[in-house]
DNA sequence: CCGTGAATGTGAAGGCCTTCACGGTGACAA
DNA sequence: TTGTCACCGTGAAGGCCTTCACATTCACGG
């Protein structure tokens, strides 16, 4: 994906003309970041978007007792980073690439002027921040609501259909995330997303591997997700 | 407060004129809401964005299970309504009266063009939705590491300070609301609430009151924020 | 091709809350 | 005033996860 591919596809910019996109194309840099590299940290001061153009990165924060809190993985054509550029206050979580992260940036004292003078993509933005909050009110009550194996299978769907790879065309879905993810993603230890894993795969619902979760009956999953059997 | 002041106070138009100011009031109207009536519920169509003049509301999902996740209290100058309007999509909570209330109310048909013509309020609307995500960042990340009295102490205290009333000048300050809500906010029954402010009681951190708690030393709630103690 | 570390696999013990089951008590309406 | 309902108070039992403590096993850099 190139940057004015994804300046394009982006929602913010999708509404933007041939001409406004080139302009705003010249003012972004590219930044590439290996694996693990952090992009920023939470309490970082915020000045910068981003656009994911190729690999993958997570949003996380580590709390005071060690503990990690993901908050989600993003790909290609996904935004970052608004949020610190919006009301300018520290970087509200830290970000880590998983693997080779090709990212497009954009500087505050470029973003404002241009949003100023373009607010259909303002409009834009903030609809990326309207599903922010909507996927975080879901999970705050999926988190309350929903028994442990039940949030490992919902997110494990979320995942499969967000990042999920096919070896085999119309064959089944693999997830490639250590358990230690999974975990910090869904609210849990380790153990309890290897046991809970485990026990599925003895059912014969899905395969694991090192670093990574195939789904076999994604079916089985999404009605654990919506009754609360076992 | 009225309609023309809630409209300056609140930041989404603080940057706007007299003149632009009283153009958009002319597109309000005023709806007033009884103790515990519903405004409207999760998976409703959302068309207008509310503002509060007076009262208070409480926003909240029940869950499948019967359980209720709230997400907030809301009152006078505040902003509500604001996600399904930019995603178009179903409202994403409940919202009910806790006591009469009046709302201001806005329509999507007067709004977006209205947004369309003042870059600098919709900057502003993003910046409410910023820190909608930051809030609930946050919380996500509380309750997956602090331990329970911890977060009890940490919403009290947000609570006193956003809805606190103070019955003598610079004496302790009062929190107004049942045990059963506090336990939904912080995501726990209220038998748990219930004994955990008991036990502050006794060691006369806290005084309690049907509804209400006096918060007496709000120093050692602090404290207990911050601290893994107890 | 071998070490070495990250990631997985598992069981035992125990704790923090939830669940359940009531009894009390104040506010408010009839 | 009195009934009723919502809210508060509290103990007992138990369960769902966490914590802890290791064994194991791949991936990959040297």
């Amino acid at each position: 994906m190139d940057r004015r591919e994804l300046l394009g596809s982006v929602s913010i910019f999708s509404s933007l003309g041939e001409k406004e996109l080139d302009l705003l194309l010249q003012a972004t840099t590219t930044k590439r970041l290996l694996p693990k590299e952090v992009l920023f940290r939470k309490g970082d001061p915020g000045n910068q978007l981003y656009g994911v153009l190729s690999g993958s990165i997570k949003v996380l924060t580590t709390g005071s007792d060690g503990k990690d809190v993901m908050f989600g993985l993003m790909g290609p054509g996904e935004v970052l980073g608004e949020i610190a550029l919006l009301d300018s206050e520290e970087r509200s979580a830290s970000v880590i690439a998983v693997e080779a992260t090709e990212l497009l940036t954009l500087h505050r004292r470029e973003l404002i002027p241009f949003l100023e003078k373009h607010p259909q993509a303002t409009i834009g933005l903030a609809g990326v921040l309207a599903a922010r909050v909507r996927k975080l009110s879901e999970r705050a009550e999926d988190r309350q609501t929903m028994p442990l194996p039940g949030r490992i299978a919902k997110r494990l769907i979320a995942l499969s259909e967000q990042h999920g790879k096919r070896p085999i065309v119309g064959g089944p879905v693999e997830v490639r995330l250590p358990q230690q993810d999974l975990a910090d993603l869904v609210g849990t230890t380790r153990e309890s997303v290897n046991k809970q894993l485990r026990a599925w795969e003895e059912a014969g619902l899905v395969e694991l591997g090192r670093g990574r979760v195939v789904i076999k009956r994604p079916e089985a999953l999404q009605a654990i997700t919506e009754t609360f059997e076992l």
